[in-house]
DNA sequence: CTTTATTTTTAGGCGAGACTAAATCTGTTC
DNA sequence: GAACAGATTTAGTCTCGCCTAAAAATAAAG
């Protein structure tokens, strides 16, 4: 049985190996800073999980999973987006509570656990947030949506996807009306990096700050 | 923060406390072996929690818990019980699964996730194999029920609890129809601790041995 | 090409919670 | 009341996963 730490450490190189600007390559110091641990204690942890061949270690350079590695990240990564989607869709969470659960309950569940509230759940594709959930052999979708703050003035899209990692900002966007799903059209954009006014939905007129627009993913439309 | 290994030590000890023969006083050897350590190792938690308070060890003789100590563990055995329940009559376990489950889960879920499921369930007072769960500041009901092996023959009683310590067991009360709520009524008893004669329901009758009839607890009838 | 700033790794330690082996206490038997 | 069996505690280790401080490697700047 893999212990807790480890799986987290899978879990989040996995994450930090998809992240935009990472050629694969993960840094020591990124999977520090993740995790909230020391530089030094992700080496110890790095060079541990080299022996298991779960990553391949690049003194240096950085790390990349090994494909044994990537599968046990996906089997955690599904277990957290099955966990989110079921606390919100039976037991009624919040958007911005899954992610605190999710991540404590994804060790300790059983592969029994993970059949039930898959089916429960209808078998689904995607996450809480729009994320893509794996498969339980290990294969997950691609989605490449663009970031809102891509597109440029005049263009339309449908909120696809989320960034999960702030429950400040997951409770903002649900006041704003920026939900999964919801279509939004930019109407103009401030110069220097400034806000973006938006128009959502039939309705509202938001002006939001880039760091926002970054965090939401869509497709674009037309 | 509580450790895993210090809830479980505190429900153990709870429990333990709680079975019949036991004068409050709970013994070193019988911790070590519910929880499957060395005694030494459960000596040396035993230090570690007279130190914080949770019980009062009085060397070579026992431990037993303070208040505060009981308050943890029923708050751990109120988790566990309402997880169990809540694994069968959302998510279809069986019977038999239920307890190992609960086990991993019992540690990490919030208190908001113990106060959904309470509500899901419609706070239910006895769990999945008809335990009293403890409210959540702290009560214990306490049923009293006999031991269906206490009963002579003529007798008859209702199902109220099943022992839950073996999977095993609680597969063959469940092929036996021996479930709860079923009434049953002991025909006879064989001489030398030998089997029980029994009346299941309104059809079945059963041979039972007077180890399974000593993990079965009844309401007595008439 | 050398100095400097940054990142990464090594070295040494700590607390939890388990272990075995040895010592000590309790209780029973003669 | 002495001796012995069994339970309990003490003493000393081990692994895991974290830490800080120091050393080493890399990358950037002069």
């Amino acid at each position: 049985m893999l212990s807790d730490a480890v799986q987290d450490y899978l879990k989040a190189i996995f994450k930090l190996s998809r992240a935009p600007a990472a050629g694969g390559m993960v840094t020591t110091s990124h999977i520090a800073e993740r995790l909230g641990v020391s530089a030094a204690s992700a080496t110890n942890m790095i060079k541990k999980l080299a022996e298991m061949r779960l990553l391949d270690h690049h003194p240096y350079q950085g790390v990349e999973l090994t494909p044994a590695g990537e599968k046990i990240a996906l089997e955690i990564v599904r277990h957290h987006r099955l966990l989110e989607l079921y606390l919100r869709e039976a037991l009624g969470y919040e958007w911005d509570q899954v992610d605190a659960e999710a991540d404590r309950l994804e060790h300790v569940i059983s592969e029994d656990f993970e059949d039930r509230i898959d089916k429960a759940l209808g078998h689904p594709t995607v996450g809480a947030h729009g994320e893509p959930i794996p498969t339980k052999d290990g294969e997950i979708a691609d989605h490449r949506y663009q970031r809102l703050s891509e597109l440029s003035a005049g263009q339309r899209g449908r909120i696809r996807q989320v960034s999960d990692r702030d429950p400040e900002l997951l409770r903002y966007l649900d006041r704003s009306g920026l939900v999964l799903g919801t279509e939004v059209r930019v109407r103009d954009r401030a110069p220097f990096q400034g806000p973006i006014r938006l128009d959502v939905g039939r309705s509202g007129e938001q002006h939001i700050g880039l760091d926002v627009a970054e965090a939401i993913y869509v497709d674009v439309l037309r």
